[in-house]
DNA sequence: TACATTATGTAATGATCGTTACATTTCGCG
DNA sequence: CGCGAAATGTAACGATCATTACATAATGTA
């Protein structure tokens, strides 16, 4: 575990927090060597792409992530037991909205281009996965995408309300509000 | 109209697409000057105190345009009318959601400390007006509150989904839906 | 231990960063 | 026209940018 070798693997997440700090083009090398304590060499030696490459590893770790986490439970599970453990598991992940989508953000300006094959899919993805929850409630297709669509809505934006506002409970509100529309057979009441 | 002089209004609206575009810390000197037209020198003379006064600047004509065309119609016509003429406002202002929401975009990474007096009042404003028309509709000031908050997510939200996805419905979907809940009697359906 | 591989430290590259100085031009106004 | 003010062009500043080269150190394996 605690090994005195520096990984690749131990740099993504280190990289992601980065990232989510200062955005992508606010965290120089510079930045990055001293906060991850690594050398620029080594840097360059795991990730010889630069900072492209350390970005891309990062967004796929987080693909990774949401696709064990979120989007699999989401097509196992019942929506009435799904959707309120999808909110439990995203109000850790994203600490209560302090903690930013660093997809969704990438999503905002000229980097969705750079990186469109890794926010385009992650984004798809979720919006299927909910949507296939929300069909197999017996819910016609149409209805079940709108649905999708208001739940992802209300994740991201809750993210960027609690952080411009500085509101803790501002992301709850918004992602129980978007599913207690739902009228689930239990009403999804976040576990503290 | 057709100035020969470039003045400092003139300039602001410019300088948001270029910030919508590449960001604030994208956005260098160089591509401003070259995508303005105007050279540095009129860049630091109309805005002495460089990108950071730049960005105040267009945060502030932001903050304007939506204390006009957003905020008081809020606070001035019921609820039926105000919320699809909102909805209305906003598709056509943030173009579907390809346009992003730049308040929103500086909140996500440590630009929201830097233009923390411009971006916390945005959203705050917004959300009183939005909660000031439905408690007049006759709803508790919790609900309303809550209502707001789900709204203003959807808006955000629905920007980040209709960039990510080049979806451009998404946007429209997000905030027609987490309207249509709140059983107006008119139910907002968007002009097209 | 010996050796190839992997990892790191140091220092430098040219390019671009934000910003400033200063000379020149254009303007408003008499 | 004349003159002070406002606006612009050009060139440069030191700092920092992403990236690379190369020497040194640590490692896995035999």
């Amino acid at each position: 575990m605690a090994r005195t070798v520096l990984e690749r693997s131990d740099l993504i997440p280190v990289l992601a927090e980065i990232f989510r700090r200062h955005g992508f083009e606010g965290a120089s090398i510079g930045i990055i060597a001293k906060e991850t304590g690594a050398g620029r060499s080594s840097l360059y030696h795991f990730f010889p792409g630069g900072k492209d490459e350390m970005a891309d590893a990062v967004l796929a770790d987080i693909a990774l992530w949401f696709e064990t986490h979120i989007f699999t439970p989401l097509t196992q599970k019942p929506a009435a037991i799904a959707l309120p453990d999808m909110i439990d598991a995203l109000d850790i992940y994203f600490k209560s909205g302090q903690r930013i989508c660093l997809v969704g953000a990438f999503a905002l300006d000229d980097l969705r281009d750079r990186f469109a094959r890794r926010i385009g899919p992650y984004f798809t993805r979720w919006r299927e996965s909910l949507q296939f929850c929300l069909e197999r409630d017996g819910r016609p297709s149409v209805d079940a995408r709108a649905q999708a669509i208001q739940i992802l809505a209300a994740v991201q934006g809750g993210i960027v309300l609690a952080r411009a506002t500085g509101d803790d409970t501002a992301f709850l509100t918004a992602v129980t509000a978007s599913v207690s529309h739902l009228g689930l057979p239990v009403e999804p009441e976040p576990r503290i």
